[in-house]
DNA sequence: TTAGATTTGTTCGTATGTATC
DNA sequence: TGATACATACGAACAAATCTA
């Protein structure tokens, strides 16, 4: 029987160091040389193995610098329900949320058409960013129509969270109507809030929530880190 | 009664003309100081109406050289069917496919893992570039196990369609089971293939699709031109 | 390659009507 | 009613990028 290559082996092994925390993101592998040493391979055998790790995108290799483990990304489901804390837990992140501005004011144009307002209604906004164990991974601008609930800020204020405090609102359920995709350079407010580069590649989405009676109840922008966010759109639930 | 501003009168003006198709994609708008004394208004006005248009994403402005009509845009859905062409000429725009790369060759780790086959097993890989009227949209690798599909290229070949050629082999329907997104930088080989300016942003599209039996078909990576596509994940259909 | 003209971007200032408290 | 803030609109000057002869 065909035992495993060493390369294959080195990467596992690895790849489980990782994996265990022993390393954690952003730090330094050591040297090919002294993973060589460690698995009495040559240079190249490791070589080999980290390739494949930078190939699957485990970690990334600075020329003259090292090897360092990659930020994984977090997988972030569209789905008909919106499950971020429970999706971050279970993959041992804490997920938190901090709303940098709130208020309550007419809604624009954008606004009235998502949400079936007309002119001079108000909508309840805010804005905020979403972490990850304090990296941030997103920032958002959500609104919500202020007459049917006209206490909504108090509550997302008090418990921090739109589903509480839509359901503190009457709101029992409700689900993504729809969702839009893009993919844009970070203005710099964004790459501030998010800490990555200026024009970095982020993720810009525009969602439409309704109530399961049909009725609009939140019209939210997320522009999520590119490298540190993956979107997967999985077909029931 | 309150009458419009002006500038929204003129933003429309301007946003009616391009809709009317007196003005395609990539014309020059007439300068400010132009469209200042056809309107009979300040050019601070026209820029305010022209600024709407820019945060609209209608049209996009060059400092020195003039105001310009964006391309728009155009809508992918992901949803449970793929209707790439149907959803082209919807909009008018001729939808087209080029495939630059095919083989048939044993699969790697990721493909058989997505594609459930065991080592040794192999797939025919196609690649290629989508186009709407000849700008390309987005290149493509797809991966289908050769096994049960031995014919699968020369019908890809023959017919230019996936659709059709998994209809000859026998595969009737296939729905998009998963869908992975993230926003990367464009590396040269794709910004070269989908002529954008390196390191702009692409929306990278990781999806598998299966047959009605679940058996996986596809196992396909998808790189989308950010500022060409949007991509809509919608609640039923 | 260079110089000048053209065009958008930015920042002052002024004035007026409208909505809000 | 008065005070204040905000949106609208016009004017002037200059900076920065672009285009052209």
């Amino acid at each position: 029987m065909a035992r495993e290559p060493l390369w294959k082996t080195i990467r596992d092994t690895v790849f489980s160091d990782i994996s265990n925390a022993h390393y954690k993101s952003g730090d330094k592998l050591p040297t090919e040389a002294q993973l060589a040493a460690r698995f009495g391979v040559n240079r190249h055998t490791v070589r080999q193995s980290l390739a494949a790790l930078v190939d699957d995108g485990v970690i990334f290799t600075r020329r003259g610098a090292g090897a360092f483990v990659a930020t994984t990304p977090i997988d972030y489901p569209i789905g008909k329900r919106v499950r971020f804390h429970q999706n971050l837990s279970a993959i041992g992140k804490a997920g938190s949320r901090e709303i940098t501005a709130s208020e309550t004011r007419s809604a624009n144009e954008k606004e009235r058409n998502a949400l079936k307002l007309v002119e001079g209604e108000k909508v309840h906004v805010i804005e905020g960013i979403s972490y990850a164990d304090d990296v941030p991974l997103a920032v958002f601008r959500s609104a919500f129509p202020a007459g049917p609930y006209p206490d909504l800020l108090r509550h997302i204020q008090a418990t921090g969270s739109t589903t509480h405090a839509l359901n503190s609102c009457g709101v029992n359920d409700y689900t993504r109507a729809s969702t839009r995709l893009t993919s844009k350079r970070a203005t710099n407010l964004v790459a501030l809030k998010l800490k990555i580069p200026e024009n970095a590649p982020v993720l810009k989405s525009i969602s439409i929530n309704i109530t399961s009676d049909g009725q609009p109840v939140e019209y939210g922008a997320t522009w999520f880190a590119g490298d540190r966010v993956t979107l997967s759109v999985d077909a029931e639930t």
